[in-house]
Formats: C-alpha cells, structure tokens, sequence
RNA sequence: UGGGGUAUAGCCAAGUUGGUAAGGCAGCGGGUUUUGAUCCCGUUAUUCGUUGGUUCGAGUCCAGCUACCCCAGCCA
C-alpha cells in the first residue's frame, strides 16, 4: 500500500530487456547466493529485491544458493536465518534452497579436466612462497616450480591431496593462467586447498575445499543462471569467472554484471564488523533492535514492505553512495502512517488531578483508531478524575510558542476535554509531582461554547486504567556518518543508542504480543511490542519518531 | 600510463538515435488539522568533476586532466 507501484528500472534491468528482446534467453534466471556465515542485513534486502524483483517481473526464476565453500566460517544457523528472511521479505525461490556444496563432486571433476588440459598443477609452494611470487600491483608475478609438473602427476597429487594425504597448507591446486596479468585474481589463482573441516551440509567427506572464484561461476552454470548479479568489488573477478567457464566443459554461459553496495549512515554494513559487534556484545544479539540486520530491523518494527520500498527507492547503480538514514525512515512512516492504528501512551507520566470532576466518575470514550480513515473503526478508552500526561507537555510558564498546557491556561486532551491547569504540587527537590486541574464538560467532541480557541492538544493515559509499560528509544548505533571509515570503529559507538523509558499505555493495549503489529501513539511515534514484553511487564520498541517540527522551532537559534 | 570502476542538487537517482536537466528523501514557504503527525499547494541545478574540441545545438560524441572506490586471502 505504502509501496509505490511502478516498476523499478536501472541498468541491470535494461541489459535484461534487451537480452530477452533479442532471443538471448527464454527466461532469464538469477539467484541470491550468500555465505552462511552471518546474518542477512539492509545490503543483503537490496541484493535480494534486485533478484527475486527480475525474476518476479519478468516471469523468471531466482534460486536461493548457500554459497558455503568454507565450512570454517559457517554454520547451519546461518542457514536456517537466511532462509526465514528471504520469506520475511516476502520472496520465494525457485524449488529447493541450492548449496554450492551440492556441486562438489562436479567441482572436482571440472579441476580434473582443467588438470588434464594441462589448466591447472598442484603447488606446494608455502603461502609465503606464493605470495612472494605473485608480485604486486604494479610488478608481475613470477612462476611457480610446479607450474610446468605433468599432467599425469598433476592428476595424482590432485587425487592424493582430495585423498588426505597432504596437511592444510603443504599444497593447493593452481589454474594456470597469466602471472604477469595485470588481474591479480588471474596470476595462477588458487582454485582447491586443503581443509580438514567438518561441513554443515556434506559433513566429513572432504578434506579439499574449492574456492569462491572456481565455484560460483561454475554453480551458476549448473544451474542455468542467465544473469549473475554481484557487487562491484567482484569487477576483476569477473575476468577468472569467464576463464573458467570458457576452459570447462559446460553448456551454459552466464553472464556477471556487478552494482554498488549499499552503505546506510550511522551504521555498518560489512559482515566482518556486525559479527564483532555481536561477539563482542556491543549489542544484545543478531536482532538488537539497533542492528541494521533484517532480524533487527524487523524486531524493531520495520515492515517487509517498507524495506522492499527503501530497495525500490535507492535504485541499482555502478556510483558508490551512502544513503542517509531518513530515506529508510521516510519508508517505515509512509508504512505506519496507513497501516498503524493510533493509540496513546505516555512515556514520562506527570499526573493531572481534574478537580471539578468526582472521583467516582469513570467516562467510557470512542477514539477513532485512525484519524484519516474512519473504516479502521473505534477504540474504547476511559476518562476519569486522574490522568497522566507526558512531562515535557507541561511548563509553569511559556511563551506562546508552546502549544501545550502551561500553569493558567487550557489545552485539549487528545480524544477527550479541554482542560486548564490551576496550580502544581511539588517535591522537596522542586520537581513537579502533580498539576491540578479543572476541565471544561463541555468540549467534548466540540469546540468551547463561547468560541474561545484553544490550539494545544496534548495526549494522555486514564491513570485509572493504565498499564504500565517500558519503553525502549533507539538512537543511531554509531556517533559518525561513516563507522567504518575509523580505524576502530568500535570506538564510534553511540552511547545513547538505547533509552528506556517507564510509563503507561492505554488499557485496550493490555496483552499486546510481538505478533499484534504496530500502533503509532500519537504525538510520539510508531512503536511495536518487544519479544521480551511479558503480560505483567510489556515492552514496546520505538520503530522511528514522528516528524518533529517542534524541536527544530523550539531549538532554533534566537 | 599496473589493472578494473565511478563522477548529474545536502542524500539517492532518471537522462541510451545529441535538441535545451524526471522523480524520491531532506530543506524552505503557505493552507487544512482535536497528533507541532498526516494531507494539500508552492519552492529548491541557467547546470551535469574539470579543461578543451566537434556541432546550429552536448549531461549525452571526442581528447586531455582531476577526484574517489576496488584488486597483491590457500575469505566471499
């Protein structure tokens, strides 16, 4: 609803039209291939919506592949998260979730062939030796000893290698290509090394493992990828991801193209540094509602719509960027702001004693549940003698800027009376402990009688009926736009990031679940309940603030 | 002269047979409003990294320059 509903175009999509103008392909295939070694973030949203959206539009196909080559940094958890996120978003793959491991026997017959075609020799340089060998960006690379064994040795060191014979590190399988391209992936790349690591998915079978770069091109190929989709620091790779492809045996020849990666303000998008933000425990998990993962954003109450949005929005490009974070804000209010019915809640409560009314007295109100559409229907809240209002709604005196109750004056309660603020009763500290106040019978539903204005509208809980809840604040993760551009960026971490608040909800709100969606309490923001919310004790999470032009003209200059 | 990429407003981004700068976010001004929200209206690049060239005409074509990003894992 909140989404918009044209379609997205960018320069990937318009190689697509004209690949399946021009009869390249009948249907054009592409898939999302993340490692299992973490879990899924914003970037990861914009890769996904980009594949799962061409396969959507144009009547495709796009598979989920684990690309899972290196069983040291993975686990089945990761599996299993990426799976529930990619169907949080609302996307579906084609058949079963695929598994670059699925592929290895394939893998290794391809280095065999490659062995055979005299493309590939098993090295037993030490990784210093190869790296001494591979020369520099600007100096070439030199040859390898083992760069000219035979074919038949190649084929039985190879064999003896997959066998276990040889320890990690004491050889790797090499394609021989160029070791003066000005590629650097392409002088002799490693393509096979030696790992006696246990594997999620193929367990102990075996102790040789094949590389990203001989791997996905290969898996696409296997599975008839027709436009391989990856981010742009994978550019010179695609030189190796084509020399493989056109040296193997294999009917089939996808094409890579590469966009830039999203990078979000005031926060960090590389998995390296959101596993040490969860390792380290700077956040209370993988889904911190501070974490710009798909598990965090969601607990913090993101919709899967708003994010799809935040994709269509930024756009696939080739240009670098750095998005601010009120564009991914803007999406979450357009979401709530039409789907999110309205309730009130008061998170720093001050109490109002109405004078003129009688304690006895309990009002039974109907508040529409949404202001701009009355299809939402109504919500039944109370009104009695004592009232709870948020602190910052109060001053003993103001200038006329402040549209809210000031000692003397009146102001309206959201949904209910005008009320005017007689007098205050103070602690020993000079805090306010409660405003005295009489209301006007009868403004309710209407305007004073005597045609006197009042502007302010204030919001607040029946203390007689409020539940008590907590209230969690988020602010940015990180005190700078780019974290990732400190040499710690641990030491950018916001302070601040997370407020807690105690105070009311109103009564229909009583046993809210996670599972009950979001409200937006007027005059503060769009909240949801936490997963830590109990019956006794609920929790609610600030998705975002409204938009407040009151703090920029309060704290204007002059 | 290692190579590969990218340069359009504060941010994102259209612009693709060269014809006289879309849209979104943010901002600003105004209107409606029992949310200082929403909504509505208006406004925001004489200019496309820069310097030259071709042309009646260039963001789009050509040449030079500059800036930024990526590549020297047996990571992906």
């Amino acid at each position: 609803m909140a989404e918009t509903e044209n379609r997205p175009t960018n320069f990937i999509r318009q190689i697509i039209e004209k690949d399946l103008a021009a009869g390249l392909h009948q249907q054009v295939k592409t898939r999302f291939p993340p490692e299992p070694n973490g879990y899924l973030h914003i970037g990861h949203a914009k890769s996904i919506c980009l594949n799962f959206g061409i396969a959507q539009d144009y009547q495709g196909a796009c598979n989920l592949r684990f690309d899972d080559t290196n069983p040291e940094k993975e686990d089945i958890s990761f599996v299993n998260s990426i799976s529930h996120d990619v169907r949080w978003l609302g996307f579906e793959w084609e058949g079963e979730p695929c598994y670059s491991s699925n592929y290895f026997d394939q893998l290794h017959a391809y280095a065999n062939e490659l062995i055979d075609k005299g493309l590939a020799y098993v090295d037993f340089s030490s990784h210093e030796e190869v790296r001494a060998l591979r020369g520099t960006l600007t100096e070439p690379g030199r040859n390898s000893a083992y760069r000219d064994t035979d074919v038949a040795t190649n084929r039985r060191e190879f064999a003896k290698m997959t066998a276990g014979e040889y320890a990690e590190g004491q050889c790797s399988l090499r394609a021989k290509i160029d070791m003066a391209s000005p590629f650097m992936c392409m002088r002799d790349p490693i393509i096979y090394r030696v790992k006696f690591a246990h594997h999620h998915q193929t367990g102990d079978k075996w102790c040789v493992y094949p590389m990203y770069d001989f791997t996905h091109c290969i898996s696409d190929a296997l599975e008839g990828i027709t436009h391989s989709l990856c981010t742009l620091e994978f550019q010179d790779n695609r030189r190796l991801y084509d020399w493989v492809i056109d040296n193997i045996t294999i009917d089939c020849t996808p094409r890579q193209y590469e966009f830039s990666r999203l990078n979000l303000e005031y926060t960090v998008l590389s998995k390296r540094r959101l596993i040490q933000l969860v390792d380290e425990q700077h956040v209370s998990g993988w889904d911190d509602p501070r974490m710009p993962t798909i598990a965090g954003l969601r607990r913090r109450g993101y919709t899967a719509g708003s994010i799809r949005e935040f994709c269509k929005r930024i756009g696939v490009t080739k240009m670098d960027n750095m998005v601010e974070m009120g564009m991914l804000e803007s999406c979450i209010r357009d979401d709530l702001n039409v789907n999110a019915p309205r309730a009130m809640a008061v998170l720093e409560p001050v109490k109002v004693i109405i004078e003129n009314m009688a304690a006895s007295e309990s009002q039974t109100i109907d508040a529409p549940l949404h202001p701009n559409d009355e299809t939402m229907g109504t919500r039944s809240i109370t009104f009695s003698r004592e009232v709870y209002i948020e602190a910052e709604d109060f001053r003993e005196e103001a200038n006329k800027k402040f549209k809210r109750l000031v000692l003397g004056k009146e102001v309206r309660l959201r949904n209910a009376y005008v009320i005017k603020a007689e007098r205050v009763d103070k602690d020993s500290d000079g805090n306010i402990k409660t405003i005295y106040c009489t209301y006007d019978v009868d403004t309710l539903g209407k305007d004073p009688a005597d045609g006197r204005k009042v502007k302010g509208v204030i919001h607040w809980v029946d203390a007689a009926t409020a539940v008590p809840a907590q209230f969690r604040l988020y602010d940015r993760l990180f005190t700078v736009p780019n974290p990732a551009a400190q040499d710690d960026f641990v030491e950018a971490i916001n302070p601040e990031s997370l407020t807690v608040k105690h105070g009311y909800v109103e009564a229909g709100l009583r046993g809210a679940t996670p599972e009950s969606g979001a409200w937006q309490f007027e005059r503060t923001g769009y909240f949801c309940c936490d997963p830590d919310s109990q019956a006794e004790q609920l929790v609610f999470n600030q998705t975002v603030g409204l938009r407040d032009t009151w703090a920029k003209i309060e704290h204007a200059p002059g």
